[in-house]
DNA sequence: GGATCATGTTAGGTATGCCTAATGGCTCCC
DNA sequence: GGGAGCCATTAGGCATACCTAACATGATCC
């Protein structure tokens, strides 16, 4: 899974099937609208990329933008780069999340056929990155996971994955590592509200996770 | 020597400013004419980026093109970035010389502040590239140095440095690191032709260098 | 002194990837 | 059925960083 040979795919090219990858991921609706918010350019700027993703054969476009084999390979090729780059900047070379995520984000176009194998063999072929999304290619299966809004009073959990959409709030990186919500701790739901703020013990701490985060951080009952 | 904040200089202009570093460093004139051949572009566009690059204040031009202080500063920081990826890559990740000078190009636009002193940290302060050219601002200085070529006859060397212009030769990175002549290695000069060639021993093999080379690669007599 | 060569510049053009302003289409709701 | 809101597109521009062709300039050589 990683015979790519960077064919002068422009960064923008990447940027665009990786954000396209990502919304499905995420389960949001793949539109341009959603891409413009995303990439933080103007929806006018979206149209016309769209109109040559589908030139290139990347994508399928209609309402809903679907990518085809060619632009699912691409970005497949991308968002792994991006979490093996995300390992081995918090692994190797010691960065926090925020900054790993920040970096891989640049990363991710520079990273050749024969670097990417070397980090796969570096950091011992991972299946996920730091915050638990799984590395296309690595044959990660993901277990049942649901949001830790609906895990339930009382209920304890194990935290698995922080889904991409997190990474682009503000500081969301910093907050979660720093309060133990990261990929493997243990916590207790001790309350939450109406708004979904969800109050939870890691440990030992109690910290309240607002609704736009505990309806999406994903975790397994335990 | 790290705290260079990446304030938006484009790649372009970064590139630029360590082509002029690097003439400087081989001994070449720093002309528009170098310039564009070794970047392989135009004339005519190295021209027009001078101006630019004057407007930005990172030169002053004239025939001779010299840095000022600012693109002085920008060029070290690119330079120390490319050389510092180089070891990486060839330390930590096994990459063989002429991978990790192509990598390296691009690397040295995404290092950040961050990475670069973590970087600097895991390899322990290096001074120098894999090919022995100093890493600016690790406060390395050079020993008196000659070329190969005019070591003589019948005299005992030691590697120092393969200059930044035989990385640019196509195959020679990989022709010398495949003949041992590395910074490091030691070896005796067997004959020097009329044109410069010198055959060189080192390892018990016989090696040919041709004039290019041989008038370029630096080394200590022993 | 005139040709030649290397060098630099001008002029005009291209592709990329953005932008704003304005327009067109669709859906949903009262 | 008529707005109000989203959404997408068109039109017109702009900055970057290239290109080729043509021209200008200066040094060197015979």
């Amino acid at each position: 899974m990683s015979e790519y040979e960077s064919p002068e795919w422009h960064p923008a090219f990447e940027e665009y099937c990786e954000t396209i990858y990502e919304l499905g991921e995420d389960d949001l609706d793949v539109i341009q609208a959603r891409i413009a918010e995303r990439m933080e350019v103007s929806r006018p700027a979206v149209s016309e990329m769209m109109k040559r993703l589908e030139v290139e054969g990347l994508i399928e476009a209609g309402r809903e933008i679907k990518l085809t084999e060619k632009g699912m390979h691409l970005a497949e090729t991308v968002v792994r780069r991006h979490r093996l780059a995300e390992c081995f900047l918090t692994d190797v070379l010691g960065l926090s999340w925020a900054d790993a995520h920040q970096e891989a984000g640049k990363w991710e176009h520079v990273i050749s056929p024969t670097v990417e194998k070397a980090m796969v063999a570096r950091l011992n072929d991972p299946t996920t990155c730091p915050h638990g999304n799984p590395i296309p290619g690595s044959g990660y299966e993901a277990p049942d996971l649901i949001a830790l809004e609906a895990i339930g009073v009382g209920k304890e959990f194990e935290v698995q994955r922080i889904p991409e959409e997190l990474e682009f709030a503000e500081g969301m990186l910093d907050f979660l590592e720093q309060s133990s919500i990261i990929p493997g701790s243990r916590g207790t739901v001790t309350a939450v509200s109406p708004d979904g703020t969800a109050t939870v013990t890691i440990d030992g701490n109690a910290v309240g996770v607002g609704g736009f985060a505990s309806s999406r951080i994903l975790v397994t009952a335990r």
